[in-house]
DNA sequence: ATTTTTGCTATCGAATTGAAAGTAAAAATA
DNA sequence: TATTTTTACTTTCAATTCGATAGCAAAAAT
């Protein structure tokens, strides 16, 4: 675990862990698409390199926004799941997409979202709460 | 400017311009803090580099994020100021700085922030309101 | 028993970061 | 007006991080 921030601010300490380009995808991928296996976190259009997304799993286990384990029939595949404090980076996630679907048409092209255009709460909420349904396959 | 994004989504896309460790705390300091020029935006307590600062900045630039005049009296100095575009990352700013003062007290120590206790919508709106303003000093 | 897949790790070249020094031009000062 | 200081960067280069690609051990699948 790395131990130095920059500094007392939260933006900052926030940015010191997932202030890249890949760690904000990597919770789009497990929050809203529920992937939860490391070939499944890897195969997004993106393309993560493996050493990249091992490193950024760890970083965000240890800073506990995800945890790992396994289902009993199957030794060998690690399940990542968000933690709750992985679940309140919501806000942020939709806040993401909703600017970029907003302000980046100019420069890329940007593919339509299903659901952006309902109330920015009840998108957060819904978000939400099908995360903790799906939780549910692992209590 | 950069042409190649990862995909079409708006939140890899998004990240593409801003997701490196210093974009948004070069954008909070504008937005929040009112800083204008290149020494004061340097003089933070993260203490950027000042390459890494000039790098940024042509790139905030470049995609319309920020802008950069002078004022009359000295031809020298130059101001930087967001534009609407840029403005529009107010929420983030705001959810960061939430999601940073609730969840990463555990791991750093981190600064009281006034006014965080306010209805999210009220901060945003305050923030955004002071900024434009701060901006009729300049038309 | 054998083959395939998964979950990574390792290697190494490429790219980026950032410390520190330097520079030109403008502002400030004497 | 001459000189000094400050600003806004740029440059250099070592350190660090990224990422393409190949490889490997263990488990699952056949």
């Amino acid at each position: 675990m790395k131990k130095e921030f920059r500094s007392g601010c939260p933006i900052s300490s926030t940015l010191d862990i997932v202030g890249d380009k890949w760690s904000l995808l990597i919770i789009r991928d497990m929050l809203v698409k529920h992937k939860k296996t490391f070939k499944e976190i890897s195969d997004s259009d993106e393309k993560i390199a493996p050493s990249i997304l091992s490193a950024r799993l760890k970083l965000l286990e240890s800073y506990k926004l995800i945890y790992k384990t396994k289902v009993p029939v199957n030794k060998k595949e690690n399940i990542y799941l968000l933690t709750e404090k992985g679940i309140r980076l919501t806000p942020i996630i939709i806040e993401f997409s909703l600017w970029g679907n907003t302000n980046m048409r100019e420069f890329n092209e940007i593919d339509a979202i299903e659901g952006l255009n309902a109330d920015k709460t009840l998108i957060i909420q819904t978000v939400q709460d099908n995360y903790n349904s799906m939780l549910l396959n692992f209590r």
